[in-house]
DNA sequence: CTTGACTCTGGACCCGAGTCAAGGGTTTAC
DNA sequence: GTAAACCCTTGACTCGGGTCCAGAGTCAAG
């Protein structure tokens, strides 16, 4: 049961080769076993990262955040103080622009259910919708 | 009734003024009526639409897709062929979005709960909750 | 045992989204 | 009427997140 190479891992995780080096560089993926040749070798549990960190990219997480994600995650024995605490807060965070987006949401179905398919579709409800009661 | 200069303007909409002038290079704000010494002149839509697009930034859209939302309210009489196709295409975006946030907002509370505050935190569940199932 | 596909490293390059600076004009408050 | 605070443009720079390339080594199939 060898590992993969570091092409099986990036196609099986949907990223580009540079991307996974890139993210070892950048300590969101540990540092892999290497063979005799110096050939990255990876096993399950790093596909699966892979694509935690590409699902939490397309939803908007930057990298840093994401490293924090994971570090929740796998923070384990030590450091156990403060890993609730930053769980919450990125709870805290994740609702809100869930909150956000439902709000973008509600604005987008007002303009589909407003808009017959044709004809003037004047005013739309959406910028209306989206920018009341901003306390900034 | 003069209306805002661009550092009020950017005040307003909680950005900087360099930002303003990126926008308006970037299509994203109409270029505005100039007073006679060549300082630019807002007026309220203008500080409505800024708050929109920050709004829209934080919580994860690219000024691409914002140049595209916003179009979809300010197309008007032409082009509306489309305007809904596109607006329905931003929604089932959105929702796939709100979705995915919903996963890690679950995979977070259940770390939450499973975390006593203090105590070997094995095996925290938000891993495996998010990685699972990618049909990719 | 060669050929083509793959991998290695290091470093250059790219794009999006700003941010800063220089050199100069304008406004407002005192 | 002048100083501080603001604005103008052009153009360089930054930073995050990759992406590409050169030059060299490795692996698998025929």
């Amino acid at each position: 049961m060898t590992g993969f190479t570091i092409g099986e891992i990036a196609k099986r995780a949907g990223v580009g080769i540079d991307t996974v080096r890139y993210y070892e560089r950048s300590d969101l993926l540990p540092p892999p076993t290497r063979r005799a040749s110096g050939y990255r070798e990876y096993e399950a549990s790093d596909v699966r990262r892979l694509r935690f960190i590409r699902r939490a990219k397309e939803i908007g997480f930057s990298l840093d955040e994401i490293r924090d994600l994971l570090a929740l995650s796998s923070d384990g024995e030590r450091g156990v103080e403060g890993i609730k605490s930053r769980a919450e807060a990125r709870l805290v965070d994740v609702e809100s622009r869930i909150a956000e987006l439902q709000r973008v949401r509600r604005g987008l179905k007002a303009l589909v259910a407003a808009c017959p398919g044709h004809g003037p579709l004047e005013k739309c409800p959406i910028l209306a919708a989206l920018t009341k009661d901003d306390p900034s």
